[in-house]
DNA sequence: TTTATTTTCGGAAACGTTCTCGGAAACGTT
DNA sequence: AACGTTTCCGAGAACGTTTCCGAAAATAAA
């Protein structure tokens, strides 16, 4: 379990460890053959400079950290390999940690992270994370993050976001064209801007129909597949059923899903159904969910290149908001039974 | 963006960097209310020890690595839940990557962990790989690595893995005592050693209750959804339509289940299916699939733990291998129609 | 008071690198 | 032969810690 050192090998060829180092960095003060032949026996050896007192002495590390809420679904993993797929050629090493929805986790995530002196930190806030002070403080002092799906408008930071309110209101004029007067709308957190911002797109496409919404059209109900369950289950014992429901995500619109299954309820003929931001399940449960896609390995590579530009431009950057585009996927959850 | 160090301390309280660093680290040979002065004045500077230094100089670094093939499915997510749950309250940081099903990644992240100076690995082998010498070198040097899952029977170390000879016997026997004749079984790669078992199972079973396997029921298939749908379409145009498949996994389950749709059979009208290795879709997907379930998050708990009793004990250690229990879920999928 | 013991602290080496500085060859020029 | 250049390399400091060793101060024992 003994690391082999530069020391190692400057002791096996008879030379400095200054000779050594200067091989593995290019350096041009050095003889080709030298050069070569440290290289070789190094490779014998099977030494590699360690890149702990790389990072101590340089002040960087070469790696990024990623830190997302949780990851059983595939929305975060899919855009941490975009993440991934721009750092790996630019040879950073990508550390990745979950905050399982807890704002103290993703604080711990975070300082780990700058402990371990990332260059840099691509974050996801948590659904608890209301208080967004330290983050500011690690953008004032200019350390490079990027923030993406789950950002704040607090901070003053590169973002990545797909126009929530575009294709909310896309997804709604949807409904309504398809002939459905009575959509409520599942929304998310509050605090979270796309909540927000889907809750808009859902008002305004009423709006420009000249549709009227009743006061309890709009329901917080959370993000998970047990929070769709539990409002759809209200719904259903207070006898007060939309004719079409348009959901913050996938997982509530499947939670109501399953929960008009059980209850004989019929989709979309009795009850229909639109989701937002694809998960591998929309398209394979039945029957098949609409929804809003979002881009995701596209949101990986974007926030990536973003950092990137960031750390290697060391100074004056002009924070930029990103927007992807979405896709309206119909299927048949939505479409209106003649 | 300037780090605070121990030595700014020492200047701003007019002491060695000996006595702060025996503050932090609750050594004995030191005055209670100087310990007290020192943690109170770092904290407020915003001090807090550098980990790489630390690292670089003890030679361990109170982080442990995890690589696994994806995190696309929710396999794996969640047995690294089970592992974060373990480490993080003992102090440790969990890093995670992903090999994307690449023997390079896969080789590459294992020796950046290395390098990083991870206390231990815990690792599933990704689909390509096969040859495992580095890791035996590893294991050799007495590296603390722990497998799961994904485990080749060449690597003498920790394994957690579930008994999947015994519950494809059950599941096999499920469909057979469901009245099914002509099982086939969709297999997944030779190399892997859970797929053997897992052929085993399903012909041990067929040999218990003196059924004849036919030479071509086996097809090695692979693990992705893909993989499924590829095979089952060859199936259907050949016209060699079994009545009932035990998948060696859900996602060629599902793979296979969408075709059959796509082809207008029924399930488990025309042909049954019985899946391995629960995923979140398996209970959403219409028809509800019948699947053998796997303990993830305690297969994460176990690895952790054996990981952990390996880094803490130092020395001589007794290979252990943990088979969990798993869970027949038995659903619509591969019932049979009177 | 002197000596022995304990408590508390500072100095310095070490971990494995990179990098600046200076010096020794090797070479070319007069 | 004497000098200036260039090429190549070694010594040593630095990164931020911990820890060993020894010493000063404080206390206890004589």
């Amino acid at each position: 379990m003994k690391h082999i050192t530069i020391k190692d090998v400057a002791k096996k060829l008879n030379c400095s460890v200054s000779t050594i180092s200067r091989a593995f960095n290019d350096k041009y003060d050095i003889r080709k053959d030298t050069r070569d032949l440290i290289l070789a026996t190094a490779k014998d050896m099977g030494y590699s400079p360690n890149p702990m007192a790389k990072s101590l002495l340089k002040q960087c590390s070469n790696q990024i950290g990623v830190v997302v809420p949780e990851f059983i679904n595939s929305f975060f993993p899919e855009v941490i390999i975009g993440i991934q797929e721009i750092f790996i050629k630019k040879g950073y090493q990508v550390l990745i940690m979950q905050s399982n929805e807890s704002y103290n986790n993703e604080l711990e995530n975070v300082k780990a992270m700058e402990n371990n002196m990332v260059d840099g930190l691509i974050l996801s806030l948590s659904l608890e994370t209301k208080n967004v002070d330290y983050y500011k403080e690690l953008i004032r002092q200019g350390f490079p993050l990027v923030l993406f799906n789950r950002v704040s408008n607090e901070l003053n930071t590169h973002k990545v976001v797909m126009d929530d309110y575009k294709w909310a209101f896309f997804a709604t004029e949807h409904l309504i064209y398809q002939g459905y007067k009575r959509i409520f709308h599942f929304s998310g957190p509050q605090i979270l801007s796309f909540s927000q911002n889907r809750i808009k797109g859902y008002i305004d496409a009423h709006k420009k129909h000249k549709l009227k919404i009743d006061d309890n059209c709009i329901i917080e109900t959370g993000l998970m597949i047990s929070d769709g369950e539990r409002e759809m289950e209200k719904l259903i014992s207070s006898h007060n059923m939309p004719d079409a429901i348009f959901c913050v995500n996938d997982p509530t619109a499947i939670g109501a899903m399953k929960m008009l299954k059980k209850n004989g309820y019929k989709i979309p003929g009795d009850v229909a159904l639109v989701g937002f931001t694809e998960t591998r399940l929309a398209e394979l449960i039945d029957p098949p969910l609409t929804t809003v896609s979002q881009p995701t390995k596209e949101m990986g590579r974007t926030a990536a290149l973003l950092l990137l530009d960031q750390i290697e431009s060391k100074g004056i950057f002009v924070p930029q908001t990103v927007v992807l585009n979405g896709r309206l996927n119909v299927r048949e959850s939505s479409v209106k039974v003649k």
